[in-house]
DNA sequence: CTGAAAGCGCTTACAG
DNA sequence: CTGAAAGCGCTTACAG
């Protein structure tokens, strides 16, 4: 019984064969004595040899992993579509590491150079919200590695990515809202800088323009993600001479915190305040009232991620041509908004 | 201008020196000549080298990497223990590659044995539900790859855990809803044949029989973690002909579903029914009415597990002496239940 | 059907 | 201060 990591020359030696033979073996390739490969087989089954990755990929060059980078796996969008990424991977015979960015530049800037040292095939990423130097990025295409994005990108990169339609899901939002009565239409924001807050701010002023209403910006505020922040900012637009009657808020996780304000301050919802949130997670359908909320198709941005990313590695040689591949949302309507 | 990945061989032949010369400027050992070492570190920034890490782990034989395997990232907890894990790692130069068993053994069998090949340097783990069979833990084991289990565990083997102790939490929270009124206390005991499960209902009985309340199997019901299924089985519990007036459930997810379920049916909390859930989710405090739950220090068992695991890769050759970390717990009243 | 040799990208004694 | 050689665990032509 030998003990601590087996290799294939501990076999041979054992046999009395060349490595390569035990290699041929335990390969199941053409070429060999049925007596040579029983024998190899059966000692390998007894001590528990398994073939060594590391030195597989040093030998193939490529180690049929992929590097996934999110901001937090905490949020329930990055979870979602992270397993989408997991089974579509699987299915291709990759495996996926997951790091996290935790909304950090520099964890993002470290995670990237870490795991492009010969660890992953490729990248698939949202950026971080702080991310605004791109050097890390341009530097895996100069290297040659392949990068999808998702979610969050990054203009003027010559890669792949995923995205909704910011603007277009925005302006549905904000239209229902005006819809369903309500007159002055506040939108929680998001992290100012980040192109997915522009786009979406965006698609709320085209919505309010359409409408011929015109824009207040004092009610517009911006901000984090946290629940904290997202109390806090309600509040300062609750305390407004004019407050609204209407909140879009452009994340779930936002819009729970403005109803958590709103239910405080003793106003009902959507008597007194609609709201709309975004990404349709299983909070929505917790809340009271229930909450309506954009939805997108995580699970399968995250799979169609990674079908371009493979699609890549697979055609390494040939002229790459980035894709853009937008896919659709829908807003559904709960008890925060009046169905119309 | 070099494409594609650069190597050490590359620059050796490009500057007309040995690769050993160059992997000891990369490194800045000493015993180089300035201007050789300038040389190579000049053309290693302008070719964007990158040392590779396969190569690396092969010599070395370590990888520096922790594999973990939770059983859905998309839960809280788990989410917040892998943060945990994360930060104690990067703290002792680490890194951390996560999967997810899916609470599948056929995945979480797969994915220790990928990972097994020589990708990390050890194990933390936590469970799936449907695992019975223990051999592949037993595997590792005989192949010295250490293991730590946090949360789920395995009794009988031979390694280190972290874990709550379950008996005396569920003990205190159902403690606390006798005190503060309830009658008929009905527990929603998460997955049968989960150690985790039966030691929650040990302290289910514990309280019960400490109160001098018989034990009504009928109030006693199990089931997976689904928002879905607690509504079901929420149901099923507020038909029968003696419905509870307390629910005790093992997880918050289980919680929000019975709360749902509960206002669905008209009833109040905790006037008609009191609930106490289990975790201290973010989720508890953003409820109508705020959720009373059991809170872990769940950052702090990542943690833990983490630098158990360390420890034991750091004493390898050492005899190893697998240690049983539990960590408090607290009970966190809020609206639905009476404080007392 | 089997083995010797080269090589994947690196580190590490050992000479000089 | 520098280089040649062996080795980490494996695969892959190439001989025989």
């Amino acid at each position: 019984m030998k003990t601590g990591q087996v290799t294939i020359k501990d076999i041979a030696k054992h046999l009395n064969i060349s490595i390569a033979t035990v290699s041929r073996a335990l390969r199941d390739l053409p070429d060999i004595r049925p007596k040579t490969k029983k024998a190899v087989l059966d000692l390998a089954a007894e001590w528990d040899y398994e073939p060594n990755q590391v030195a597989l990929s040093l030998v193939k060059s490529r180690t049929k992993t992929i590097g996934v980078i999110v901001p937090n796996m905490g949020y329930h969008f990055f979870a979602t579509a992270v397993n989408g990424i997991e089974e579509e991977a699987i299915l291709n015979g990759y495996s996926v590491l997951v790091t996290q960015s935790r909304e950090s530049y520099l964890r993002e800037l470290t995670n990237i150079q870490d795991l492009a040292r010969g660890q992953v095939d490729g990248f698939i990423v949202s950026v971080s919200r702080e991310t605004s130097n791109y050097d890390h990025f341009s530097k895996l295409i100069r290297r040659g590695i392949p990068l999808v994005f998702f979610d969050r990108d990054i203009e003027n990169l010559d890669v792949s990515k995923v995205v909704i339609d910011n603007v277009l899901a925005s302006k549905k939002a904000v239209q229902h809202l005006i819809e369903s009565g309500c007159k002055r239409i506040a939108i929680l924001a998001g992290p100012a800088f980040l192109g997915l807050t522009e786009q979406r701010l965006e698609g709320y002023k085209q919505a309010l323009r359409a409408n011929e209403i015109s824009v207040d910006e004092s009610l517009i505020v911006h901000g984090d993600y946290s629940h904290e922040n997202s109390i806090y900012l309600t509040n300062q637009l609750l305390d407004l001479a004019n407050p609204p009657d209407g909140i879009f808020a452009v994340s779930d996780r936002l819009a729970v915190g403005a109803m958590v304000a709103i239910r405080k301050k003793g106003l009902r919802m959507p008597q007194d305040v609609s709201i709309v949130g975004f990404n349709d997670e299983p909070i929505a359908s917790y809340m009271t009232p229930t909450l309506t909320s954009v939805a997108q198709p995580t699970e399968e941005i995250g799979r169609i991620a990674t079908r371009l990313l493979i699609n890549q590695l697979n055609n390494k040689n040939e002229v790459f041509l980035p894709q853009k591949i937008v896919v659709d949302t829908e807003l559904i309507l709960r008890e925060t908004s009046y169905k119309k």
